[in-house]
DNA sequence: TGCGAAGCGGACCGCTGGTCCGTATCGTTG
DNA sequence: CAACGATACGGACCAGCGGTCCGCTTCGCA
């Protein structure tokens, strides 16, 4: 294959500063609190370096972004329920969000970072549209629920950052009760659907 | 009343200003295209008459964008149904996300810049708090819905500048599909309250 | 060991939001 | 109408950001 393999140095300065980065973008309040002089000192590294491994500010967090989130993937992708494909719609719905809320718990500032000064707006980012028409196909097999494309956008809405960070950073909702009310509210919408199932039903 | 008021050409300066922003963010393609110096130019205006006035480039946009929900709000606090207090929540509550996805359509660029520039989330704002009271104190008499606070929360997010530009801008979505798509995904959640009403009922 | 290519780093740039203060305007008072 | 304090004006100015550039260093192949 043609591709160029980096240098050993250049590969062990992306990794110094997915590091460096990491580990700032997770101690600070605001994400715009960590400038890229701030990640190029920590990780001991001219700027340049930076610019060169990673194009801009938003390639960096995306990088940081699909590494943290790499696992997850995997386990949607192709791992045991209740995340993986053999879950039943009904069940695997409500888990995928359960995560995906979770993993913005665990990861506020880097999400917050990535969904707010993410060079524009959210949805143009690839991992968005995968996790957008994964969710959908799955909606999809859940008969009578309204449109599933929307729906999904909805649903991955109620997990936003900003939001996740305002109710559990300001408000100080515990993470169990907003799990709990994401479930609710995803087993309400889903209701709607077996409704009209069981009523066909008998 | 011991309110200082403020001097004609201060007065006239500061709707000299609105009416330049609001022209130049309703004719930009996206917000931060239109700078404080842009905004001063075109107001023919001193940049420090601008932040005097309005503190910074989040006052400027919050000042915009409450100026022109003023109606809405006024319909919606005391105006007729289907918006006005008389009506039946099971009728208000779509009314209410209907009315505010018409308005981010009709001012998309605003209610991005809004969302997205500033200065820090949007739920901080103190407009969104009265929404989603406001909303969520509909829901409330609606039984047999999930937490109410939460649901308030994702309907807004429904409406989201981001997502809604995404959806009419980026997607093509026409105006018209995206408000049935609204009003059949609420409805769908509505529906899960009533059933268990129909199921208490009969 | 030598040598081209790849990578490095930090001074540098353009641009932004925001400040400052000498000057012009207001409007009140005698 | 004149004079004067208070208020507002405006644009030069500043700090800090993301991003670029290019002389110098380091790599790794022959």
């Amino acid at each position: 294959m043609p591709e160029p393999r980096s240098r050993k140095d250049a590969a062990r300065n992306r990794e110094a500063v997915l590091a460096a980065a990491d580990a700032l973008f997770g101690r600070c309040e605001s994400p715009d609190d960590v400038t890229m002089a701030d990640v190029a000192a920590a990780a001991q590294v001219g700027k340049g370096t930076i610019f060169r491994a990673f194009g801009d500010r938003a390639g960096l967090l995306r990088a940081l972004y699909e590494a943290r989130l790499e696992p997850i993937r995997k386990a949607v992708e192709s791992g045991p329920p209740p995340l993986g494909p053999a879950t039943p719609p009904q069940d695997r719905v409500p888990a995928l969000l359960d995560a995906t809320l979770c993993f913005k718990l665990d990861n506020r500032s880097l999400a917050l970072a990535l969904e707010e000064s993410g060079s524009g707006s959210p949805y143009r980012a690839e991992h968005y549209e995968r996790w957008h028409s994964m969710l959908r196909a799955v909606l999809e097999q859940i008969p009578g629920l309204p449109d599933s494309g929307f729906a999904a956008h909805v649903l991955l809405a109620a997990t936003r950052a900003d939001l996740v960070e305002h109710l559990a950073g300001e408000k100080h909702v515990p993470r169990e009760t907003m799990r709990a009310q994401l479930a609710d509210f995803t087993a309400a919408l889903l209701a709607s659907g077996s409704r009209r199932e069981s009523d066909a039903g008998g």
